[in-house]
DNA sequence: CAGTGAGCGAGCTTCCGCTTGACTT
């Protein structure tokens, strides 16, 4: 019989620890958090009435929460409350970072154990580190839990206050959060600046050019000293930020034909030796990337997918923001790599990589393969299939190339001139080839790339090469790149918006609540997103700043030290001459016209009304109304305002 | 008398972060 209870957060983790830790231990799982915010429409009817009713929140008593038990977990939480009376000693296991601490402190709560209770924690998973865990524990610390009290209060209040203002200014069902309000923001940001963006355009030559039976091209640089213009010589409104020549379309062809057959002679030739470092192993947000990048995988898909292969014990936690390895993983990873690719892959001593997120928690290993010694990808092909098995070689690849050699590359670079019509004109040509694989033998980098690195032949200076063909090509600049899903959460997570578990999520919401729309991997503003963005750029300018979270991050560790008290803190944002019921009250009368119209041109502006976007055309001191489909987004508008 | 309309009150929408498994497509 059990006579000790441990509780973690993850029941696939329970199963795990329970093996290490003998028949004295019951190793249960909460699920995740056990108790929330109450939602006030599901307050008791008295408590609906008074200060708890808008925000579940008394912010007139210390912010003191109300607290209910979380829908679907009062099952769990029996089963533990039953689970607790056998036994003698309660064991809080849960993750070592601010939810966790606050989720060991609502079991306390809610359990009410009359047993000694020791909080327990570890950072990776194996028989040593576990059971020196449970011989060395600690008291929850308060100030942790007060920190994450802080934050959960903060979501509340500006969720649930800013939200109604855009339902009466704006249109009903509007939401605004701290996360999902700057996530809205970066898109339409970047929507606008495709917007005004202007594009320029110049043309470049390339001559092909062959030695060796080696073929290769080389490029127009230089017209008479002075460089040819490529993408970079131009700004977002089409001017020249260089000072360069830029070829017309007409010139590039003519100069091109009189080109062809000429005699390039070959001026320098250098070569450069670079390195390359392997990457760190995967956290959540990089696998998010990279399965999204080289597997075609959506944020969601694979996060699902590896869940699956963290369940089924493949991998380790797919939750984390840390790219450390455990001691074990490391030398799973060298024994790995020296096995499939040589003594000489691995690099000299232990690579060691530290979480570049500012706001990183650290309570999870990076994500692995699980275990002492890694499955080769090959020795799972019958056991798991598609997409799993392709994330899992992901993994496995990434994990293993992380404690390789670097790799060494060299990249030549050849310069060719010619006379021409009295003029000196500079070809460059440049090519690497790769000296010592490294890591890239595991995990390349380029390979997924459509274009093979070029090649150059051996050349000597002086050398004469006759181009026997010369392409003109014209060329314009491009926008700035709409988000992907993988972009975004990259961006999210160095401005530390979001969490591990939430970066899937937050995709889903700016969509479910239709401000985006994803077409093929672009994720595109509605029009009533450049509204709701625009209004709270105006109003609550500190909400949708990027530097939000991270401002409210520094004060909650802090408050996690004890050098900050959270009650002050609260006051302070919620009741401050500049907090958040002072700017929502200050708000006043404003013309819900204003707000809904968003001028694109001279004499016409969108409206987003009630009953979807519209155009107002003034045509003559006559106003138009042109209805717009819902679908069509600001792009197309632009092109089609332009067609007609 | 029947139809209209002003005025009022009630109910609905909303946040982020931690988990999995039960749903539907």
């Amino acid at each position: 019989m059990a006579k000790k209870l441990v509780i973690v957060e993850s029941p696939a983790k329970a199963k795990t620890i329970s093996k290490y830790l003998g028949s004295d231990f019951e190793v249960l799982a909460s699920v995740g958090h056990i108790r929330d915010l109450a939602e006030p429409k599901e307050l008791p009817a008295d408590k609906k009435k008074g200060p708890l009713g808008k925000f579940s929140i008394d912010v007139d008593n210390d912010f003191e929460p109300f607290y209910t038990i979380s829908a679907g977990k009062s099952k769990t939480v029996s089963e533990l409350k039953s689970a607790l009376k056998g036994a003698e000693e309660l064991y809080l296991a849960t993750d070592e970072d601010r939810e966790g601490e606050a989720i060991a402190w609502h079991l306390l709560e809610v359990l009410k154990p009359k047993v000694p209770v020791h909080r327990m924690v570890f950072n990776e998973i194996t028989k040593d580190a576990i059971q020196e865990a449970v011989s060395n524990t600690r008291s929850i610390n308060d100030n942790l839990v007060e920190a994450q009290e802080t934050r959960r209060v903060v979501d509340r209040l500006v969720g649930y206050e800013i939200s109604p203002v855009l339902w009466r200014k704006i249109n009903r069902g509007l939401s605004a959060g701290r996360v999902q309000s700057p996530a809205m923001r970066m898109i339409v940001e970047r929507e606008r600046e495709r917007m005004a963006f202007t594009e320029a355009s110049y043309s470049s030559i390339t001559a092909q050019l062959q030695e060796d039976s080696v073929e290769f091209e080389a490029k127009l640089s230089s017209i008479a000293g002075e460089k040819l213009a490529g993408s970079k010589s131009f700004d977002e409104s089409g001017n020249l930020v260089q000072k360069v020549r830029v070829l017309a379309p007409a010139e590039a062809e003519a100069l091109a034909a009189s080109l062809v057959g000429a005699s390039l002679e070959v001026m320098s030739v250098e070569a450069k030796p670079t390195t390359r470092k392997p990457y760190a192993p995967f956290t959540t947000s990089t696998l998010q990337q990279e399965a999204s990048r080289k597997l075609g995988m959506s944020a969601k898909q694979a996060m699902d997918t590896a869940q699956q292969l963290y369940q089924e014990g493949y991998i380790t936690y797919m939750r984390t923001d840390s790219p450390n390895l455990s001691q074990q993983a490391i030398s799973a990873s060298i024994s790995a790599a020296k096995e499939l690719f040589g003594a000489d892959s691995v690099h000299d001593s232990p690579r060691l990589y530290g979480a570049k997120s500012k706001n990183a928690q650290e309570a999870h290993e990076a994500i692995r393969p699980s275990g002492e010694s890694f499955k080769h990808p090959s020795e799972l092909a019958s056991l798991l299939h598609g997409r799993s098995l392709a994330l899992y070689e992901l993994i496995w690849r990434r994990t293993v190339a992380s404690q390789m050699a670097d790799a060494k590359l060299s990249t030549t670079t050849a310069k060719f001139s010619i006379t021409h019509q009295g003029e000196e004109l500079e070809f460059s040509a440049s090519g690497t080839t790769v000296l010592f694989k490294g890591f890239l033998a595991a995990y390349d980098e380029t390979s997924d790339t459509k274009e093979p690195e070029a090649k150059l032949p051996k050349l000597d200076v002086g050398q004469k090469l006759t181009a026997k063909e010369v392409l003109p090509k014209n060329h314009s600049t491009q926008p700035p790149a709409r988000y992907t899903e993988a972009s975004l959460v990259k961006a999210l997570e160095e401005q530390g918006i979001g969490r591990p578990s939430t970066y899937a999520a937050i995709i889903s919401t700016i969509i479910s609540k239709g401000y985006v729309v994803k077409r093929g991997n672009a994720l595109v503003p509605e029009w009533i997103s450049f509204t709701v963005t625009r209004f709270l750029e105006q109003n609550f300018g500190n909400l949708v700043d990027y530097e939000f979270t991270a401002k409210m991050e520094n004060d909650l560790d802090r408050i996690a030290l004890g050098e900050l008290d959270r009650s002050g803190w609260l006051k302070n944002f919620y009741f401050g001459d500049e907090g958040l019921q002072a700017v929502v009250n200050s708000l006043g009368e404003s013309d819900p016209r204003a707000i809904n119209t968003f001028e694109l041109a001279e004499g016409i502006a969108l409206r987003t009304g009630k009953f979807g976007p519209y155009l107002e055309v003034m045509e003559n001191d006559e106003r138009r109304i042109v209805n717009i489909p819902e679908a069509l987004t600001p792009d197309e508008l632009t092109l089609k305002r332009l067609r007609s």
